[in-house]
DNA sequence: CTCCTTATATATCAGTCTGATATATATAAT
DNA sequence: ATTATATATATCAGACTGATATATAAGGAG
């Protein structure tokens, strides 16, 4: 029962809350997970088609306006897979900043190139922002509506705070760079 | 010139800093960049023989107590690379934490599952911690014995600032099951 | 009322990377 | 002596990304 891919669970997962097509399965990466979690195409639809060969999900096909969509649902024995999932341990929480890579090399070009990165990176962060406080608003609201959303709301509320201080940062990067111009090298 | 393999861009980055062996290259990345950038064996030693076809490094066979090392240098070429990489902008800022995709599906199993998930999440960020202060005093000490210790100050101090909020969020997040667990459901 | 763009929807694949495994020697500890 | 850990290189199945292909529907511009 161990070694169970990642890909099958987020999917099982959210199965679990609706019963979703390929392309609203990754929809809900881009959006509700996207600043925690990430998949593609070319793993979702192998993966759907996988766990309705393994009895975990079932796949329906519907017509909308002559237009085709096949809908997975979630089966118990998918269900008891995820909930299996959900008991065992984390095994790998992993940021990947490709900014915090440049920055780290940052020497081999210089303050200028680096504050650019820095920059970018603020301006990305900034952006984004809002999308959390306005999730966060929505959520509190409705935080009864719908037991899921309690939990939702938790990972919401680590972005928002995690950004803040991504944007602090920003700033005292700027700074000590800026400081640092002037004098040495 | 496009589509630079990341995996070429870290490795020449450490190597523009000194010459390493594949061994001690997936040290760097085990330490000085595993909390925001990571690489398996895998994809480190096929990468160095890439580096060295290509003409970005060089290999040399070093035997030191009888015991033969590859110990790779990076070219002119290799520093150009580097720096041509360094200059694109960032393409991607990725963060893959299981524990907040495990927390997002966790009305599955219920609040002190969550509660578990976030309790681990938490001891695994207070033991990192203190490597991160440890570096962060090395480096302000010795900030003017090496131009790239600025460099890695600030990756460091992103580090700190990030994972302090994250014991933050712990603590709210606990506080916030907590309150929600007598009523409701 | 046609053209263009965007959204919906599914599918595949080359190239890349991880995690596991294998092999071998050196050093330190018990 | 033996066991464990560190040094050191290498390979590979399996997983995933990013790109690409295909096709229909809907909305807006001219």
């Amino acid at each position: 029962m161990a070694n169970e891919k990642k890909i099958d669970c987020v999917i099982l997962g959210l199965l679990s809350h609706e019963a979703l097509t390929g392309y609203e399965i990754k929809k809900r990466m881009d959006t509700a997970l996207s600043y925690f979690w990430g998949a593609s195409y070319g793993s979702i639809y192998p993966a759907l088609s996988d766990l309705v060969a393994r009895g975990l999900a079932t796949k329906k096909e519907y017509s909308e306006n002559n237009r085709k969509k096949l809908i997975y649902t979630i089966t118990d024995d998918g269900r008891d897979y995820l909930k299996n999932w959900l008991a065992l341990p984390v095994e790998k929480d992993e940021l990947r900043y490709e900014t915090l890579l440049k920055l780290f090399f940052g020497n081999e070009k210089g303050p200028a190139q680096a504050m650019t990165h820095i920059e970018a990176f603020e301006k990305k962060i900034e952006n984004r922002l809002p999308y959390l406080l306005y999730a966060e608003n929505i959520l509190t609201e409705h935080l009864e509506a719908d037991p899921t959303h309690k939990y939702y709301l938790l990972t919401v509320r680590f972005g928002i705070k995690t950004y803040r201080t991504y944007l602090e940062w920003c700033g005292e990067a700027k700074a000590l760079l800026k400081k640092n111009q002037g004098n040495a090298d």
